[in-house]
DNA sequence: AGGCATAGTGTTATATTATAACGTATCGAA
DNA sequence: TTCGATACGTTATAATATAACACTATGCCT
């Protein structure tokens, strides 16, 4: 059951994200399941932080978050690096180049490549669906076997338009 | 005197790559003196740096060839950073963001956002010419102001996929 | 020419992001 | 239960990037 597909930029709307982050968080669960992989502790504990907004986080600040929620436990950057590349390799989180940070897939378990819009003033950052056909299309012109691509647009967001007047 | 334009696909072929340097420093200089910017002797190496090949270069690659010509002189991290963010700015290099890699520009000038293909066997990289108009649209469509655009495909280029069997 | 504002450079130190290497623990299958 | 594979923990270090501040060259005004 995976539900209502959520619009592209639902960063950018109001919505009852409490529901949207257990939603994403099960089906993860799921995703992991039926490919008969571990959704361990650690990982999931970065999963979920980064679950708790649809704004990018950098690998120190999820380190970070993980000590102070954790008392004594020290955690070092392995760790969470670690989990990070699980999380991108099963299409549960993206990388975004452009902020070296990382960020919760609103589409999860679709691997291939995203597209983002970031605004470099609320800091939000939309997750489009789909890939570009027209710019893959070239790349097949020019007999290039695509891997991955990454498609990150920096600007404003409507909202911030608005504020800005 | 622009020259021929540069077929997108320059690095992947084989070319008079002297000549293509060259033409390339020349419309760089051509370019400032437009602008009334100075591509100061250090600004000006930065970039024959990267005009030396159509690969991408990290910053400290850069850095070591300035230090390894330079006799006894000593150049540190700021002085390259400087220079490549004066570059960027004019739109004579790109930065690749998916590599923390440098790349001189093709298309010297033109400041909007480039495209890339980059080969992951040859290493090599494709800036491809105009915008993914479809992407800008779709942004537009949601009243995203766009500044600038980060695209960047990974995958295997024609050459290397024959010699790869 | 002299004085001034600005932009560019040099230098030191440090911040930020990411990985290597290696040993231990855990898990699931035989 | 033993074994192999995967994941985790730990230490150290690599790679990338910037802050801060002093000094210098350049162009402009008078
Ligand atoms: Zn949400
Ligand atoms: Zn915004
Ligand atoms: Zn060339
Ligand atoms: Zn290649």
């Amino acid at each position: 059951m995976p539900g209502k597909p959520r619009p592209p930029e639902i960063a950018f709307r109001k919505h009852d994200h409490r529901r949207c982050q257990r939603q994403l968080l099960s089906e993860a669960t799921q995703l992991c399941a039926e490919r008969k992989l571990r959704l361990t502790a650690r990982r999931r504990q970065v999963l979920e932080a980064l679950l708790a907004s649809h704004q990018p986080m950098g690998a120190y600040d999820i380190l970070a978050e993980l000590n102070q929620s954790a008392g004594e436990e020290h955690v070092a950057p392995p760790i969470v690096y670690r989990a990070l590349e699980f999380l991108m390799s099963e299409g549960l989180i993206h990388r975004i180049e452009s902020r070296n940070a990382f960020i919760s897939c609103v589409q999860p378990g679709h691997r291939c490549g995203a597209q983002f819009l970031i605004c470099r003033d609320c800091e939000q950052v939309a997750e489009l669906e789909g890939n570009d056909d027209g710019l893959l299309a070239e790349a097949d012109n020019l007999g290039f076997a695509v891997d991955h691509s990454v498609v990150e647009i920096t600007g404003v967001c409507a909202e911030c338009q608005k504020h800005a007047g």
